[in-house]
DNA sequence: GGTGATGCTTGAGTCAATCAAGCATTTCTG
DNA sequence: CAGAAATGCTTGATTGACTCAAGCATCACC
């Protein structure tokens, strides 16, 4: 089930557009990883490995307990797409990296995540911008 | 741990900004169903009953298993959220309602997830719409 | 040099989700 | 119309995500 599938009681045309976008984004999501043999939560954590990571750090970045992040990176461990290496400046610390198996896993989940390119390419080079400021300020954070 | 829980190597700043406002509405429905003693499934399936739905039904929007509906719906009727009726015109299948105290909750849950309303009253009118249209464009479903 | 914080793991427990079976009922079809 | 197939739902088994409580090792500080 996509997270949150789907709109809740939207009120304004506005807000139902948003929902439908968090919905189809989030579906995209969840099929990607699922063709490539991967849970939503192990590419999430996958793909962050990019340059060697904590197990705190992706848990604070996360927002969940360390315990789970040790039980998501044992799964991709034991298919040995991503490795634990110890920390020369702190021996409690391990370092997360990604082995070349888990690096191409993850090049290729991306490029079957086409969501976001899809939904640029459907957009003129103007267009991009505004949405991306529209966004921005409808957070509350602008660039 | 919210889902996809942030960019996933984004090459523009659009990509990134649609990241990032992804992210911002999952945790936001995550904390607002937390809040509410119940999990994203739940609030997301109590929201779906604001009129009669069947199991079935509720499987196919969500792209789930049916069996996986039964086990959430028997989780919030236990709670009294929520109530299974015959449906006069098929036996096999189940009407399911909410209850005064599911419609107070939904309600609840609703206002906390303010998400929505707080994106778009960070925007004038003329926004909202410019964003709601270019949503709709960058999914390929114009409205 | 001991005390407390920090980084990680383990174990127990809950929930979400899937699949395979099975039951009852409905619908289709010969 | 009767038998076969399809449909709606449930149950049971299994996997994964997630949380919390404990525990171990190491670091940091006074």
């Amino acid at each position: 089930m996509a997270v949150p599938s789907g709109p809740v009681s939207p009120s304004t045309e506005a807000e139902r557009a948003m929902f439908d976008f968090v919905d189809a984004y989030d579906r995209a999501y969840e099929v990607a990883a699922d063709r490539h043999g991967m849970t939503v939560a192990q590419a999430c954590v996958l793909g962050r490995i990019a340059r060697p990571r904590g197990m705190r750090e992706l848990a604070d970045e996360l927002g969940c307990d360390a315990s789970n992040i040790t039980q998501i990176v044992s799964r991709l461990e034991a298919r040995e797409l991503v490795e634990r290496h110890a920390d020369p400046h702190d021996r409690r610390s391990r370092r997360l990296t990604r082995t070349a198996a888990g690096d191409e896993l993850n090049a290729a989940f991306e490029k079957t995540f086409e969501f976001a390119r899809a939904a640029t390419s459907n957009l003129t080079l103007d267009e991009q911008a505004q949405l991306a400021e529209l966004l921005r300020k409808a957070l509350g954070r602008p660039a």
